[in-house]
Order: C-alpha cells, then sequence, then structure tokens
DNA sequence: TTGCAAAACGGAGGGAACCTCCGGTATACT
DNA sequence: AGTATACCGGAGGTTCCCTCCGTTTTGCAA
C-alpha cells in the first residue's frame, strides 16, 4: 500500500498530465445518473422489497441497464449505496432540524424521521442483513454516523436545558431501534407511539431537575 | 372438519367403488420419490443455502424437476416440508436416546442435537424466517411439537430424579435457541459449551435438594 | 393373473431476470 | 477547438423458474 502511494506521487510530480487519469473530475452526467439510481432504487425497495428486478430500476431512473451495473456492479453493492445514502440524508436531517427548531423538538422530530427510516427499510431488510454482519467496516460506518447525529442533537439539547443529560447517541438509537424492531409488521403508530413516549422521558430530568454534574 | 368426515364415512359405506379417488394409498414411488425429495433438498440447503437452483435437487434425488413441482409446488411448500421434515427427526430422537441411556444423558445428547439442528438451518434461515411470520399455524405447530420432545425429555429425567423439576419445555427451548442465535456464525463448538453449561445447571437442583413439590 | 384407469414420471420449452460486452456519444482537459 | 477519456445504453448469452403433456408405473378389481 505504502508503495503504491509513493508510486502514484511521484508518477504525478514527474508526469502532471498522469494526475488526470488521477483525479479527474467525475463527468456531469455520471453524477446525475448515480444519485438518479440512487433514489429510484430506495423507492423501489421500499415499495416492492429487495428483489426488485434491477432492470426496472434503471428504467424508473431513466437510464439504460448498463449503466446501473457501472455504478453498482451487484445488487448487494447497490443495495449498500442506498443504504448510506438513506442514512446519509437521515443525519443531515438532524442538522437541518437544529436550524430550523430548538433542540428538543428537533430531537422530537427526528426520533419519529428514524422511526420512519426504519420503516420503510423493512423490505430491503432481508438484504442488508447479511451485508451488515458480513463487512463490519460498513455496519461501524453507518451506525457511527447515526450516533454522531443522534449525539449533537441531544448536546444540544443538553445545552438548551431540554433535555436531561445522562444518556448519549448509542443509547438513544438501541432504544429507538429496539422500539422498531419489537413492533412488528406494519405497525407504525405504535412505534411512533412509543418514541414519543421515549422523548418524554428523555425530556424529563432536563437542566435543573439534575442536582448534580 | 366432523362434517367433512361423516361425508367421507357415508360416501364409502354407500358407494365403495368411492372410496378408491377418496384415500386410496398414495403409490409406492411418490413416497419414495418425495423422501429422496426432502432428503436432498435438506443437505442442499445446508450446504448451499435457501436459493439453490430447484433443478439441482431434483438432479440430485434422481427425479425430473416436474416431479419436484408436483410434489412442492412453489419453493416456500419445499422449504416448509423440509423444516417439518427435519423437526420430526430431532423429534423422533428424543424418543429413540430415552430408550438408549439414561434420562439425563439422553437429554443432554438431545440439547447437542439441538444446536447442530439450528446450525444447518441457518442457511435456509432467510427463506424460513418470512414463512414462519406469515403463517402462525406452521410456527405454532413445529413449536408445539419440539417442546413436547424437550418436555418429555425434562420429565424423565424428573421422575428419576436427575433432573430438576422447575424448567418445562418451552422454557428449555428459549434458553438453547436464545444460545445459539446468540453466538453468531460457524461458532458451534461456543453454542455447545454454553450448552453444556445450561444442562449443568439443569442437573443441579435435582431430587433430594427440592424440598417441595 | 390380467386389465384398466388413475396417478406419477420426467423433460422440453417459453418466459423472466441477470449480467456482459462493445459501438456510439458526451465531456473534461489542453 | 481538438481529443482522449470516460460514460451511455441496449442487444444478447446464460441461468433459473415453472408449465405442460406424452409416457410409464402401479394399485385395485374381476
Amino acid at each position: 500500500m505504502v508503495a503504491r502511494d509513493v508510486e502514484a506521487v511521484e508518477a504525478r510530480v514527474s508526469a502532471p498530465e498522469d494526475s488526470v487519469s488521477t483525479d479527474r473530475r467525475p463527468r456531469a452526467d455520471a453524477v446525475r445518473n448515480r444519485d438518479l439510481l440512487l433514489s429510484a432504487a430506495a423507492a423501489a425497495f421500499a415499495a416492492r422489497g429487495a428483489d426488485v428486478p434491477l432492470e426496472d430500476i434503471a428504467r424508473a431512473a431513466g437510464v439504460g441497464i448498463g449503466t446501473l451495473y457501472r455504478h453498482f456492479p451487484t445488487r448487494d453493492a447497490l443495495v449498500e449505496a442506498v443504504y448510506r445514502y438513506e442514512v446519509d440524508v437521515l443525519c443531515e436531517r438532524a442538522d437541518q432540524l437544529l436550524e430550523e427548531m430548538p433542540p428538543d423538538l428537533a430531537l422530537a422530530e427526528w426520533m419519529q424521521l428514524f422511526v420512519r427510516h426504519v420503516a420503510t427499510k423493512k423490505g430491503m431488510l432481508s438484504a442488508l442483513k447479511p451485508l451488515l454482519s458480513s463487512n463490519p467496516s460498513f455496519s461501524d460506518q453507518t451506525k457511527g454516523r447515526a450516533q454522531a447525529a443522534a449525539t449533537k442533537l441531544l448536546n444540544a439539547g443538553v445545552a438548551a436545558g431540554t433535555v436531561r443529560a445522562d444518556v448519549d447517541g448509542a443509547d438513544l438509537l438501541r432504544a429507538v431501534g429496539g422500539i422498531c424492531m419489537s413492533t412488528d409488521q406494519e405497525r407504525s403508530e405504535a412505534s411512533e407511539r412509543l418514541v414519543g413516549l421515549l422523548f418524554d422521558g428523555l425530556r424529563h430530568g432536563a437542566a435543573g431537575s439534575q442536582v448534580s454534574g
């Protein structure tokens, strides 16, 4: 690995025109098509399960099947990319929510978003589970990012004095995730109610009522 | 159900030739081929996962693909039948073990068999899980039979004074199943060790040390 | 034992989905 | 503006699914 990096650097120094092939900006249509494919795939997986024909996804995205396979060589690669993409969207929403409303409301809203996020992933769960267990780094990365977003929301609430301080992001995700998992099948309103309850608990011991620390 | 039985009996009495079509003994080759298919499918699912081509299974069983589809119209039907079949085998082994050795040893042996049973089902789990959740009666039946076998072993041990009396079949299966599920992937020796530990616990408070009951 | 009708056998073949390959095309750099 | 590079997209080979139907076996009755 180190040797290869050295070679790459030397090549760039001694022959600048070589850097073109190394970090040339991706073509605009490639970027556009990749996004189209990801959102089409996300919709298809959520609506029709994990074994929707890839040709349907390509058609829905308005690209050829060859383009889909160039961007995502295997079905697993597509599933993984969709999952990363949706986790990204969810985490970005955390920042947006914090700008739009007080931290505690942002946290409540985000927890509900998380519930719906998990609900729409039910369909692709059978394809996702092997990926998560066979690829620890992928699992760790997505989990880490979600925890970071949760922690950010919690900390903002703590700083504003509207959320208790003795819960961290990992705990929060475990609790919400557990609720989503335990309420089987199609009953998201139950999940949302339970998460609402959990949120009230988070608000309970906020600020002044915490005596020490 | 009762009404149908009555009709069948009446038909047999009033028109004996009709009984041919109602309860004619299944043809010998049909029975044989069904068994061949079940064992071939069990081996294939265990070795190659749940999405092995059905044509391979038919070939391994030495029958045509048409025969496979007549016996098991859908892939799910085959998976379900294999699962029933293997649960049957496991439960029958419980009776055999009770005849071959003292109850406590039979119980220990059967728990280890159960661990291996679950381990070989890992491959078909992805196909089995939807079946179990979408078909409660199937799930209940197999669970019920396994619990009956476990209870029988436990009771024999209790009667012999070598197994404690405050655990029932459902508890035992939950515990062993939990151990199998928690020890992820390919590490059956860990499961076997934990189950051995559990068994020692079962033996612990046996006979005289139980004061009342 | 023999005949027959019901039931099972097994493979050919149409259809669906997967994935590869390659000629044509758009675009990022000089 | 020119050009090499990367991308586009669909035709087509392969694999698997499942059905259909002519052939063969077998259980039952005379």
